[in-house]
DNA sequence: GATACAACTTGCCGCCGTCAAGATTCCGAT
DNA sequence: ATCGGAATCTTGACGGCGGCAAGTTGTATC
């Protein structure tokens, strides 16, 4: 809804993600329904062909505002933050936390079947999200002058904290059957990074 | 189609997860359709819902199918394989490879929004599946007296290996696009397996 | 003010999942 | 052997879905 000079409605692009966002959060990506979202828009059904071609272009469109968001939210999170390993703990923070603050979002990130893998703006907002990684883990490796390759840690990092990501809801019914204390998310971030990193370390 | 004494079909349970399987391999899983697993199976399509309820059912079954497997494959890879820390590569390495070869199963079982999480016939599979792998990690730790929690270890090496299966696809365009050599599964299990494991050891 | 174009609506098609009701087949008790 | 009931599967119908074609409304340009 950030206003806009539309024809009709203002901003429809705008309202149609949005209206996608809450119906994915309501009803999950399961129920997804194109035409429930342009009712809660007021719009007619057909109404987000014109501006996404179809469902899968809107879904893209918002896992694109979701790359953006991480983006946005781990340049924030590692702000001020100097020493490489905390600003790797604070990146891995942002992202669990945005992943359950923007659960739609990032529910839709990451699946390649219902989105376009291969949408220009899609792509260009993930390498921007993943470039704030990447140039943390340089930036560790050359304080420390570790031997490792840049991409390999930079996608153990990544793979790490997007397994807990993934398997959050698993693990917590894990610690639940086991009779543990639910684990913190911010706890098991610093605990992999550190672990992570001092696998790094031990080239 | 493990044969069977069924009434009418033989089997259809099995037959409507293989063609559940087939349909997923073929559509994805944003185009599954029950009528086209019925259709598939030669059975009306109201047949499946007599054994599985509804469609959430059906995928349900197919998930636990895929956790058993992903037990079996395990534990047949770690057989004969003493050393703990090769073991829990050649468990990464099976993991990946299932990922590939059974594809449609493993995009169904961490989908929390297509299946039932709470049947108890999946989480009795999900949990022989992970047993193996604590089994593993508990014995890399006995073996070489780390001070490290048993649960959280495990879980580091599952959210790993787990983000990797999901970032496989993303991480080959990461590679083209930077003029990369593609990275095999299989090396980047074993590196990934020796830094976390390094990662324990220093504690 | 005419015209070209963008934004949106209406109406339709076939497919979907699910429910209700009926037909067929099997099995155990008699 | 047969009969009743339960398990298995089919047929038919309903509303909702995504997508297409055609029409309508509003806007900008000349």
């Amino acid at each position: 809804m950030t206003s806009g000079t539309g024809y009709h409605h203002g901003d429809l692009p705008n309202a149609l993600r949005c209206a996608a966002v809450d119906v994915i959060d309501e009803r999950g990506l399961g129920a997804f329904s194109l035409r429930e979202v342009a009712r809660r828009a007021g719009v007619s059904h057909t109404a987000p062909a014109h501006h996404f071609g179809d469902m899968r272009g809107l879904l893209t469109s918002v896992a694109a505002e979701g790359f953006d968001a991480l983006h946005a939210a781990t340049v924030e999170a590692s702000h001020g933050v100097d020493d490489p390993v905390e600003r790797l703990i604070a990146l891995g923070e942002a992202y669990v936390t945005l992943a359950r603050s923007n659960h739609a979002h990032c529910e839709v990130m990451f699946r390649v079947d219902v989105i376009d893998p291969d949408d220009p703006v899609l792509q260009e907002a993930g390498m921007r999200a993943y470039a704030v990684l990447e140039d943390t883990v340089r930036s560790l490796i050359e304080t420390e002058h570790l031997d490792v390759d840049l991409d390999e840690a930079t996608w153990l990092c990544w793979s790490t904290m997007q397994g807990l990501v993934t398997l959050g809801p698993k693990l917590e019914v894990i610690a639940e059957l086991k009779g543990r204390h639910q684990p913190s998310s911010a706890d098991l971030v610093r605990e992999f990074t550190v672990r992570i990193v001092a696998g790094l370390r031990a080239g």
